[in-house]
DNA sequence: TACAATCTCTACCAATCTGATAGGAAATTA
DNA sequence: TAATTTCCTATCAGATTGGTAGAGATTGTA
């Protein structure tokens, strides 16, 4: 399961892209239901990590680091939850050898779970906040506004 | 992460797979590097759960509850570790609504996770003990025995 | 019957992780 | 200077993880 954090995390950029700009965390905290300082707490990660950037003082607040299109889900999940893979051993990013296994290659589990490190690093390595954000006006358009433009 | 328990409880059931019949937990505890009282709380789950059944005294042991290629990697992950779902709101057999999501349908993680549980549970449900051991042999085949066979 | 082997059950435990909360320091704007 | 906002450090309760201990129940065999 996903940790709170991540969701959080993935909440608030997507806040933040949303709205463009530069944003505080309490208007974050408050639109999108997240503790304020656990938040603070979040955001500090994303700004050690370079997603986004920060200004302090009276109109302060958190910018994306880069654009929306160019913060992939998967960057997002690994800053705050760590490896995306199943086992260690099949982790690109955090790879780690299982120490109780003899023989790595030989792993009746190995291969199973690299083809699920694969399937879900092929959706979330190439999925961007746009794509999200982007995703959702399409299904509001579906909804509401589409007919209008043809 | 896949935790130790799924790890383990899935090498063990690969074990006995592998061996046919029934088996002790204290071999399977030494051939699989699992520390054996780990090992029988897990075996209990599995029982009781029915993957295995049990037979006590003397000459006892756990057999497959059934033939391994009705087992997934699924189900056996289910037992142990719970939901494979990246968030609760998209999990099928362990469906929890989030919370502090106002609309779920609106949800901008939710489509995508969807998905993410699409390709994870279209490998892990259609996978089964006797699809690894097959795997393993054809591995083992490739790299010694096979070019006899023609 | 006695004994050894094996699963079964209950309880316990240390370490780590998770999801926060508290309070103040530092920076910036008006 | 006052207000606002991020930044930093510390703390914490509760759950989870990975494991251990020991006694009890059941079965096969000598």
């Amino acid at each position: 399961m996903l940790s709170q954090r991540s969701r959080y995390a993935l909440k608030a950029l997507l806040n933040i892209a949303r709205n463009g700009g530069v944003r505080q965390v309490a208007a974050i905290s408050t639109e999108e239901q997240i503790p304020r300082k656990f938040l603070e707490a979040i955001m500090a990660d994303l700004r050690r990590a370079g997603l986004v950037r920060s200004t302090r003082g009276a109109v302060g607040g958190y910018a994306l680091g880069r654009p929306a299109d160019l913060i992939t889900f998967a960057e997002v999940m690994r800053i705050t939850d760590g490896p995306i893979a199943l086992l260690p051993c099949v982790s690109r990013n955090f790879y780690q050898r299982c120490e109780d296994c003899p023989d790595e290659h030989a792993c009746q589990l190995r291969s199973l779970f690299s083809e699920v490190r694969d399937a879900v690093t092929g959706i979330l390595d190439n999925r961007t906040l746009a794509d999200a954000l982007r995703d959702d006006r399409r299904r509001d358009g579906a909804a509401v506004g589409e007919e209008v433009m043809g």
